[in-house]
DNA sequence: TTGAACCCTG
DNA sequence: CAGGGTTCAA
């Protein structure tokens, strides 16, 4: 096992992060390779406690390192299992699946359904020791990903097994069978029926015990599932049926769907997908010991959440009337002829489940919900492995449908009120939608963001709710992979239970194939898509990671394809974001009542790929959760000229094979819904601010953004509690490409900036430790380039024959300043003072005197050249004090 | 022990 | 430019 590099990058990592800051750098490379650890680990079992804790946001998304043992292995599976069902969204699958698997057990063998077993597998703790051999087994049946056939069986105690990840994917042949629609789901018959199931559980097993493992050659054959399950449910315990159970879906299952498109991460991929997931679903492991606990528990949580929703959405509403009226004024006169043009059969479609919070995305994505469900499910798997642009869009669908569906199950009451607000939204989206009007569908847009925005916040706030009973579990949008749970969320919304049952296959499955074929068709590649899904988790998942990154290029797209006249529009509503000053941040919610929107990790994970995903409003949107759970997010106000939140590029990373434009097109509406959902809180306030800022385009700027945002993600824990998403919106967590550019310039002025200079000319950033050493090492790393080159001219001029250092001089038109003004002012876009020249000359002379008189020969020559140095900065315009400085100073 | 600065490396 | 190591001062 690669156990020792893992480690070895983990320790790395940590060290890391405390020391840099810096910007994103490695982060994607590490992350992944985190991922892989914490997998690798976790299969191992050696490893005790996450470490995860500190970057719990980071982290998150490989999913916890906790193992537990043997436990995390049992738990693997199930949550693997149920990461492939999360896409069900389907409220209470768990109880149906429950019930069945009772029954099945009670009556013995009869032929039972896969899936059922599986859920009677994850309801139960299950022997631990069966679990790792059930996986072992599995995958000795089934190395490959999806075919293998293996049934479960009772695992040869002998197994070793690092547990190879059961064919990731495919579980949906239950879905079939599952009876699907069982939404209904009685708590008590439940908890009932969990007992019942405990019972023969316990009987199974003991069976199994009796009976000699069998190592079951691969069963190759699909066909043979069917028997084999049987014999599973009679012979193994439900922890072996679970194992079982996977296997066999898989392969029924896998093939069908599963393997069509992404055939690749079926196979390969799967694997190291298979142990993040199961990773991520450890955490939830605790869950499952009381079960009735957990019911009775979640009844209680739900009724809670259920009042809290239903204020939110009372919130809520009066802020989508207030916007809707808004937008009449506004647009009354605007066109409802935009409407139809293609968004009404997505309104009607949005129209169907209350989810809307992002309405727009229903409506985009009644196309390919089921695709996007599948996908996720795929994804999950995935996360970790890649960071696609394209993929981020898909995800970002998929977790607001989950959102949606969440909301729906937990609000059901509400749901009268959503539907208004929702009604609301498919309005605007249609007069939005038009193409009309360039202007006018600007506002259109910025009022479907705000409604977005609030509606999602609403969400974010009821996820909270939950989560926080359950840790992560609340989200599944953002993090299903670290949760297992997640997908039991939607139903359960926040109860404990849901890890059995939320992963249960028969949901989703359906939706999966059926959509994962449209997806893929979409998407073009399978293996894209969830990619992006995949990339998204991670974004939730680790926080630092850098989300912007793909709103460059979407930016653009989206733009074009919703038909509004440019992007650029839409960042000038952002500039709302501009505000350094937490202000404009607070801007958030666009509803006073609401409270902040952020139920930390998870819900901001939704917007931070969104948002990033579709470039929109970049600045206004500042994720309330993303950021902060980022170590340094994007920076604000700077950002809002170019670099903030907008900035699109940031990760070039991730660029790869960016969504296909096809998928562009048809979602870019749904996306830019999306976006406006991410940032439309700022939005109303920023629309009026607009015209202050001059922003360049953040997309234009775009690329650098990102990269700068990302820190260490120490540095973030640290502040985690500050950077709190509301705390974030203030100001600028991290710092953004734009930041660098202004240290730059500021070098022109200050070799040696103190940390109070810094804070005054970085405002715009919420300085912490890690801010301020990054900023102190970005001019350590000036001075550093500019000591070299002083040095390098210095020397130059000696072996020239230079005799006297009056002889030196450095011009404008100077080898020196040119290189030094390449480093610092590379577009040369701004003017060099006079002083700095001087300076430089001063330090030149230094270095030759200094050379010249042999000094170089004393290691710590250049101390003394340092300290004339420092006295020589000059003072920085206060110019550099404004967070919009770098346009100023670069128009100027 | 901690943070800053320096230095070196990639 | 960022990572990482080392050194030094507090």
């Amino acid at each position: 096992m690669p156990d020792h590099d893992s480690n070895t990058l983990l320790t790395r990592q940590t060290k890391r992060r405390r020391v840099d800051i810096g910007v994103k750098r490695t982060v994607g490379s590490a992350i992944f390779h985190r991922a892989r650890e914490s997998l690798l680990d976790s299969m191992n079992q050696s490893h005790g406690p996450d470490q995860d804790g500190d970057c719990s946001l980071v982290s998150h998304g490989h999913g916890g390192t906790n193992s537990d043992g043997e436990k995390s292995n049992v738990l693997r599976k199930l949550l693997k299992r149920a990461n492939s069902y999360e896409d069900a969204i389907m409220p209470f699958p768990g109880a149906t699946i429950i019930s069945q698997l009772l029954k099945n057990n009670m009556g013995k063998n009869g032929g039972s359904d896969s899936g059922f077993q599986t859920s009677g597998a994850l309801s139960s703790g299950g022997s631990e020791i069966q679990g790792e051999e059930a996986c072992s087994n599995s995958s000795r049946d089934s190395p490959s990903d999806c075919l293998s056939p293996g049934p479960p069986h009772p695992p040869p105690s002998s197994s070793s097994s690092f547990g190879r990840p059961p064919p990731p994917s495919n579980l949906n042949s239950h879905a079939s069978s599952q009876p699907l629609s069982l939404s209904t789901f009685d708590l008590d018959r439940l908890s009932d029926e969990h007992l019942r199931a405990k019972r023969a559980r316990v009987e199974n097993i003991i069976r199994g015990m009796s009976h000699s493992p069998l190592v079951r050659p691969n069963a190759g054959d699909h066909s043979q599932e069917s028997s084999h399950e049987n014999e599973n449910s009679a012979n193994s315990s439900n922890d072996h049926r679970g194992d079982g159970k996977s296997h066999n879906h898989s392969r029924s299952d896998c093939p069908s769907s599963l393997l069509s498109s992404p055939g690749s991460r079926g196979g390969v991929v799967s694997v190291g997908e298979v142990y993040r997931e199961n990773k991520r679903k450890q955490r939830l492991p605790q869950q499952q010991h009381s079960f009735t606990q957990l019911v009775c528990s979640r009844q209680e949580q739900r009724q809670e959440e259920r009042r809290q929703l239903k204020l939110q959405l009372e919130d809520m509403q009066k802020q989508l009337r207030q916007l809707q009226e808004k937008f009449y004024q506004i647009y009354d006169s605007e066109t409802e002829e935009e409407e139809e043009t293609g968004e009404n059969g997505d309104a009607d479609r949005g129209g169907d489940r209350e989810e809307d919070g992002n309405l727009s995305e229903d409506s985009i994505r009644s196309d390919g919900l089921e695709e996007r469900h599948r996908d996720r499910g795929r994804h999950r798997h995935d996360e970790l492995s890649e960071l696609d642009p394209g993929l981020f869009l898909d995800r970002a669908r998929a977790l607001l449908r989950e959102q949606a569906l969440i909301d729906g199950e937990m609000e059901e009451d509400v749901d009268g009120r959503e539907e208004e607000e929702r009604s609301g939204e498919r309005v605007i989206k249609r007069r939005g939608g038009g193409a009309a009007g360039g202007g006018g569908r600007q506002l259109a847009e910025t009022l479907k963001q705000e409604l977005n925005c609030a509606v999602s916040q609403v969400v974010d706030t009821v996820v909270k709710g939950f989560s926080s009973p359950k840790q992560a579990v609340s989200h599944h949008h953002g993090c299903h992979s670290s949760t297992p749970a997640a997908p039991s969320s939607s139903s359960n919304s926040s109860s404990s239970c849901p890890p059995p049952f939320g992963p249960l296959p028969s949901l989703t499955p359906d939706s999966r194939f059926g959509g994962g074929a449209l997806a893929l068709s979409l998407n073009g590649d399978g293996s894209p898509t969830s990619n992006y899904h995949s990339s998204n988790q991670r974004l939730h998942c680790f926080s630092d990671v850098i989300v912007p990154s793909p709103l460059d290029s979407f930016g653009g797209l989206s733009g074009r394809l919703s038909g509004v006249p440019t992007p650029n529009d839409q960042t000038e509503a952002l500039p709302l974001v501009v505000r350094k000053s937490g202000v404009g941040g607070a801007g958030e919610n666009t509803n006073p009542s609401l409270p902040p929107p952020p139920p930390p990790h998870h819900p901001s994970l939704h917007p931070s790929p969104l948002t990033a995903s579709l470039g929109f409003s970049p600045p206004s949107f500042r994720h309330p959760f993303p950021i902060p759970l980022m170590g340094y997010p994007f920076q604000g106000p700077l950002g809002s000229h170019g670099g903030g939140p907008g900035y699109p590029p940031g990760p070039k990373d991730h660029h790869r094979s960016s969504p296909d434009s096809m998928d562009m097109n048809r979602e870019s509406v749904s996306l830019r819904t999306k976006m406006a959902s991410l940032g439309g809180g700022h939005l109303s306030h920023h629309h009026h601010h607009h015209h202050h800022h001059r922003q360049s385009s953040p997309s234009q700027h775009g690329p650098e953004g990102l990269s700068l945002s990302l820190i260490k993600s120490e540095c973030g824990d640290q502040d985690m509690a500050d950077i709190s998403p509301y705390s974030s919106s203030t100001i600028q967590e991290g710092l953004s490409p734009n930041h660098l550019k202004k240290a730059k310039l500021m070098f022109f002025y200050t070799r040696y900036p103190s940390s109070n200079m810094l804070k005054m000319f970085f405002s715009d950033v919420k300085f912490n430790r890690c801010i301020t050493s990054q900023l102190i090492k970005w001019f350590s790393n000036f001075r550093e380039f500019y000591y070299i080159q002083m040095e390098k001219f210095a020397r130059q001029a000696i072996n020239e024959g230079v005799t006297a250092a009056e002889e030196l001089t450095v011009g404008r038109d100077g080898e020196l300043f040119r290189a030094l003004n390449m480093h610092y002012n590379k577009a040369n876009d701004f003017e060099v003072p006079d002083r700095f020249l001087e300076v430089a000359q001063v330090t030149l002379r230094e270095f030759f005197n200094a050379i010249v008189a042999g000094k170089d020969a004393d290691p710590s020559w250049k101390k003394a050249i340092y300290k004339v140095i420092c006295k020589l900065d000059s003072e920085v315009p206060e110019v550099f004090k404004s967070p919009n400085c770098l346009q100023e100073l670069l128009h100027d």
